[in-house]
Parts: structure tokens; C-alpha cells; sequence
DNA sequence: CGGCACGAGTAATGCTGCTTTGTCAATTTC
DNA sequence: GAAATTGACAAAGCAGCATTACTCGTGCCG
């Protein structure tokens, strides 16, 4: 321990959660090789092998799989500690995937602002879902099948993800609204979740279509606002851009998704100001009441 | 905390708890410069001042004392973590100074192979008492003013450190038992503890002594074997040496020394068995008896 | 008040480890 | 079953960390 090299820990534990060095090496932005030779020279300081090599990917060994939940937890607790320390106690620190952040969070911000001038909120963007716990002052929105519970923190369901397909007014054609079949028939502008694809395959429509694809859902909503198709996305991604008349709802999807919109926040810091008020704040756009503490 | 070196942070809470780069660079084994590149280097990253420098050593300020809280901690999962993993059921880790371990623990090693052939004893010596918490199927013996209480160990005074006067059977003269004034004539052999120093103080003592000091107690009573002059240790230390007419007690300090011998062991794993086995082994050898359970 | 010891900081040079590039084996796809 | 893909691993050049050997400011002691 005392010469064991700790950012070998890291890459450990990142190899660990994704089963894959090469992918592994992408979140560290780093090389596949650096992975391999860190892993295999901490392997051999610890005398132990921490990886069973598979054809693809890696699976973690039994010895493997009690070590990294030690690391993890270790690792959560530095990476917590190191996001508290700039933080003053006037700042928030939202945790947030890019579009829900363009189309959700954004039209609101001057209200927030509005309401709660002594908070500066500070929110960062993020790809996949936030490993680590959250510290003081941090709270994080994230789209899921299921809670991802934890003893550490509150979770709240905002709403269930309904799918609504979305054109722009100039885009509207005399026969409004089209039923299933015929929406099919439009440029259809979608995201890396790949909805219209699903639906397609889900409604056997064989008719000709065209897919258009975007890195994110806020490019596609920005497309269909610029008249170049249909989107679809979870209604409280469009509300802002409806409510402005940049965007009209044509079509509901009537199965129910499976996928919920959640809010976390850490339980140790719940009873501090600045945090439970943002909390109550978010929870009351989306119409949750939170009554009973002042 | 993506690109933070980790490595610096151990750095850190090395010097954190000496308060003094140098003094971190020796228990690191690295050079002084090196500890000053990597605070730097860490206090740039965190954009956080963690230490205020002082005329003499390093003083945390407020954000790197509560920053050195957490990463203690972390750093404490990892290091029990990566002591665990190598261990079998079987292995018990011993932590000890160098002394007890060659005066008290030799001694008994043969007994209590004998009694748990099964058992495989590792005595790991340490110069500072252990830092980290105790992982699986280890155990601490060390000495202490106070017992270091602690949520995660069970702590057990064995016995107070009583001082004895101690020398070679061939040293002895006619004029045995001698008083404490004549005792100090004597060449007097020592450790770094300076007992003799500081008894020739106390008692204001101002004939001519000659002393010879030693790094370790084990080495002051191996030179009163071979009749070099009088040593003075604890009891346990010297009970095995006298038991075998290597060594006799001339002489008992009448005061209470204050400091108390003290095992150690993690509450988590205390109902294991190998853990478990020895230390009721070590309690009893003390004549502490644990009847309770079985 | 002068010397000395302590301890942090700095600059030039050498070694660990990251990057690049390529190989190889296993698996999927057509 | 040939081609393409995936993913681990290996070898040679390059960047960052450690070492060495200093400087400099501060406090202690005679």
C-alpha cells in the first residue's frame, strides 16, 4: 500500500465498471495500451488478478469484485470531497444531461434566478449518468427505467417520460392530426435513443421513411423547429417550445414509456438552505407539492 | 477530480499529519522536493490553498482541514482494502514494534505454533504506530499513554509498563540489591525512549553516569546480556531473558510509568476465527482471561 | 547580534509511465 | 469461410514526476 500507485486505482475502477479496458481508457481519455500496462502493473503489485480477460471485454475475478467495491467507495468519498471544497454554500451545483438542460432547464433560469437572486447555480453537463455520490450543495436530474436508489441520497420521481411527436406550425399541412400510420410518412427527426426507429419496428410500418439522425434530442427539437421534420420527445422537454408557439404537439404516443424522469439530492445535506430550496423549486415545476416543511 | 493525481493526495495527508514536508518526504521515501512540487501542483489543481506555511512546518487551513478529513478516510478504505486482499482465512497479520516483537513475541512463537499449527502468524514491524484502520485478520500491539479509541476496534490494555532494572547474572556484585542512587554508577544502557536520562533528572542525581544509548530496546537488553552494563525496559519485555537466567532484576521503579501495553483488532471480524484465536492467545498470555465466550 | 539549524522553494537532469503504432486472436457478418 | 470488427497486448519515442543540489527566509542559542 505504502508504494501501491493510486491512479492505477482509478483506471482499475473504471476498467471495473465498464468491463472493457478500451472503453475505460475513453472516460479516462487516455490510450487502450496506458490501460493495459496500469492494470497489469497493479496486478502484479497487489500479487493478484484482478480480471478474468474474456474475448471481449474483461470480467472482474472474485478477489476483483471485492476490491473495487472498497475503491469505488473510497474513490466516491475523494471525488466528493474535492467537488465540496470550491464550493461556497450560495452555490448549487446541477447535474444534468445537455438537452433536458437546453430544453428543460434553460427556458426556466431567469425565473430562478427571479425568484432566488442569492442563488448562483452552476450546472454541468454530463454524458452518462454521475457515478459518484453527490456532495454538498450538488444536485443531479437524470432520465431512467428505475430509481437508481442509494442509501446516501433522496430520490424523487418528477414524471414519467411521455413521448410526444412535435413539428413546427409553418410545417402544418391541412390533414392535422394524422394518425399513426400517416406520421410515419414524414421526415422524422429523432435522437441517439433511437425512438422513431423503435416505434417503426414496433408498428410494422413498411411504408418509405426517412430518418433523420441527432447527437442529442435538443438538436433534433431545434430541427423540427426549423421546419425540417417531425420530433419526438418526452413532453417536458417540448413544453417551453410550445408554449412559445415554435413547436406544435401532433401526436401522442399512447404507450406508456417505462422511463421516469428522477431528481436526487443528498440526504445529509437536505435540511440546508440553498439546496432544499432549488429542490423545492424543481419539484414544484413539475407539480409536485411539498407541503408540509417551510 | 477526472485528471487529479491521486498520488498527490496521499502526499498530502502525509504532510497533512506531520505538519512538516520533510518529515512527509522521509515516511514517504521520496525527497523534500518532490512533496513541495506535488502540493503545488495539488493546491493549483483544487484551486485551493491547503496549507498556511509557517516559519517551522505547515499548518492546514480551514478547506485543507476538512479535505484532509475525507481523504484520510478514503485513504484508509484503500489501504484496508489492499491488506485484505492478499490474505487467506489463515494468515494473521501482526502489527508490532521491533522490540516487543524480538522480546516478548519470539519467544512465544514455538507455544503458539504449537497450539494453532494451523494458524500462520505474519509479524509486520513498525517503527510509528499503524495510521490505518485494521483490515481482516489483523491485529496492533503498541504502547501508549492512552488507548487510541477508535469505532471500528476493539482496544485492550494488557498491562501498565512497569520499569525494571535489569542486567547479566555475571554482572552481579556482592553488594546486591543496590538503591536507586548506586544503581546510577552503573553503565547504563538505553533506548530511545531515554528512561535512564530521564530518571537521573528526576532524582537530581549528579555523580558521574555513564550511558550508552541504543535505536532499540531489544539491542540495550541484548548488551546487558552480554554484561555490558544495566538496562532498564518493561516487564514483558524482559520476562522471557529471565525466565532463562540470561538476564536478573536488580532494581523497580517505584512510580507508575503511565504508559499501558494495548491490542488491538477490527470489531467487524472479531467473531472470526483465526482473529479470534489469537488474540484470546494473547489475552491470556497476559493473564487476561476471556471465559466468556468460547 | 552572529552563527547555526530548520524547513520550504527552485532548477537541471534522469527515470517512470503515457502515446503511438502495430500485431494477434476471437467473434461477428455477409 | 473471407472480411471486418472488437479488444487485449507489445515495443519504441516522448512527457511528467523524482532526485539532487542548491537558495533563502526564519527562529533559536550563545
Amino acid at each position: 500500500m505504502e508504494k501501491l500507485n493510486l491512479n492505477s486505482l482509478r483506471v482499475f475502477a473504471t476498467a471495473a465498471r465498464h468491463g472493457n479496458f478500451q472503453r475505460a481508457a475513453e472516460m479516462l481519455h487516455i490510450s487502450n495500451g496506458a490501460v493495459s500496462q496500469r492494470i497489469k502493473q497493479l496486478e502484479a503489485d497487489l500479487g493478484v488478478v484482478l480480471f478474468d480477460r474474456k474475448p471481449r471485454g474483461v470480467a472482474l475475478t472474485e478477489k476483483g469484485r471485492t476490491y473495487y467495491s472498497a475503491v469505488q467507495e473510497a474513490l466516491s468519498i475523494l471525488a466528493v470531497a474535492t467537488s465540496d471544497l470550491g464550493q461556497s454554500s450560495r452555490q448549487i451545483r446541477l447535474h444534468i444531461g445537455a438537452s433536458s438542460a437546453a430544453k428543460w432547464l434553460m427556458p426556466r433560469m431567469s425565473a430562478f434566478n427571479a425568484r432566488f437572486p442569492e442563488i448562483s447555480l452552476e450546472t454541468e453537463i454530463h454524458d452518462t449518468m454521475l457515478e459518484r455520490n453527490l456532495g454538498r450543495n450538488e444536485i443531479a436530474l437524470w432520465p431512467a427505467r428505475a430509481p437508481v436508489h442509494n442509501s446516501a441520497h433522496h430520490v424523487q420521481c418528477l414524471c414519467e417520460l411521455q413521448l410526444v411527436a412535435v413539428c413546427s406550425p409553418d410545417f402544418l399541412r391541412p390533414d392535422w392530426p394524422v394518425d399513426t400510420q400517416a406520421l410515419l410518412a414524414f421526415p422524422l427527426l429523432q435522437d441517439a435513443h433511437r425512438r422513431w426507429e423503435r416505434l417503426v419496428e414496433r408498428t410494422g410500418y413498411d411504408g418509405g421513411h426517412s430518418i433523420l439522425n441527432f447527437g442529442r434530442s435538443a438538436l433534433a427539437l431545434d430541427a423540427a423547429i426549423q421546419s425540417h421534420g417531425v420530433a419526438i420527445a418526452p413532453t417536458f422537454m417540448i413544453e417551453a417550445d410550445v408554449r412559445a408557439r415554435r413547436l406544435v404537439e401532433i401526436w401522442r404516443n399512447p404507450d406508456p414509456s417505462g422511463e421516469y424522469f428522477f431528481l436526487s439530492w443528498p440526504k445529509q445535506y437536505a435540511h440546508e438552505n440553498p439546496l432544499r430550496q432549488t429542490v423545492t423549486w424543481i419539484l414544484s415545476e413539475f407539480g409536485i407539492d411539498t407541503a408540509a416543511d417551510t
